[in-house]
DNA sequence: ACCCAGGCGGGCG
DNA sequence: CGCCCGCATGGG
């Protein structure tokens, strides 16, 4: 077990703000921690206050394990400094306060684009329970030995597999109408689309590239952007930020998807992520009355 | 039974 | 362009 420090950091509210990270399984989340796959490993996560304990089952040695951690968990942000560049009002301070030390997560480009595409006009519950059985019909089982500890897990199931399934078998897991589109991008990556060159690329031009993929389209392509690339100016317009902007900035008057991309960037820029996923966590778990 | 969910592609005006 | 419609599925 090795141990971090951390401040501005809670693990539970990053982990419940339905990010990909959460996708794989609710058997593998406590109150205080969470097991998830990175490649071929299995990443133990528990915080105790200001310090996060982890572990890996697999082959990462200490300083890439200790990589791994930051990076997922943005230990590294300036968590004051972006608190308050995003307290522009009394609302998304409430917001803060409310879920302080929540993160947004660096996850995987391509299991963020999987997850993404599955949440398509669809509810959280129902996107987990189809990851979770993609995870199980298509991953690669791995057995690891810790000490005398013996361990199964699935790693996530990879473009190459998925792309040589049909549509009909794909279907069989839940994943409806998505599942051309699940078949159609895993083709897509497995042949000639290079998911890590976005990394070289910025926000506007990665965006502009993910929208060519069959089932990507503005949305999607923010979250990926955000949850599996890191950039933060991302602001993923979803009917929850929709609802909530509108009820807070516009005095509940209807506004279309790019006049909310206007307003968050002029309002938050490079940090919108942040502003998005205060919103959107406290929109989901708060009654309408309380906005 | 009915409604909705972290939208998107395609078609139409 | 912007708008509108259908879409698989299952939980509330």
């Amino acid at each position: 077990m090795h141990e971090i420090g951390v401040a501005d950091f809670d693990i539970k509210h990053t982990i419940e703000s339905a990010q990909p990270l959460t996708f794989f399984g609710d058997e593998r989340v406590d109150g205080k921690g969470i097991a998830y796959t990175y490649r071929d490993n299995l990443v133990k996560v528990e915080q105790n206050g200001g310090r996060l304990a982890y572990e890996a089952y697999g082959d990462l040695n200490a300083a890439a394990l200790k990589r791994e951690i930051i990076t997922r968990f943005r230990l590294r942000d300036n968590m004051h400094e972006i608190y308050e560049h995003i307290s522009t009002d009394a609302f998304l301070r409430k917001a803060i306060q409310n879920y302080k030390g929540m993160r947004v997560t660096k996850n995987d480009p391509w299991e963020t684009t999987l997850c993404f595409v599955i949440s398509q006009f669809n509810n959280v519950k129902r996107i987990r329970g189809i990851v979770k059985r993609l995870i199980v019909a298509y991953g690669e089982e791995h057995t690891v030995s810790f000490g005398n500890v013996k361990l199964n897990f699935r790693s996530f199931p990879t473009p190459d597999v998925l792309a040589q399934r049909s549509v009909k078998e794909l279907m069989t897991h839940g994943a409806g109408f998505r599942a051309n589109y699940i078949k159609a991008i895993a083709q897509e990556c497995s042949d000639s689309f290079d998911l890590d060159k976005l990394n070289n690329k910025n926000y506007t031009e990665a965006k502009e590239e993910l929208m060519t993929l069959h089932g990507i389209g503005d949305k999607v392509a923010d979250c990926i952007l955000l949850f599996g690339y890191g950039k933060l100016e991302a602001f993923p317009v979803d009917t929850w930020i929709k609802r909530i902007v509108e009820h807070v900035y516009f005095k509940g008057r209807e506004k279309n998807v790019k006049q909310i991309h206007e307003f968050a960037e002029g309002k938050w820029n490079k940090n919108a992520g942040y502003a998005q996923q205060y919103l959107y966590h406290f929109a989901r778990n708060n009654s309408k009355v309380e906005w």
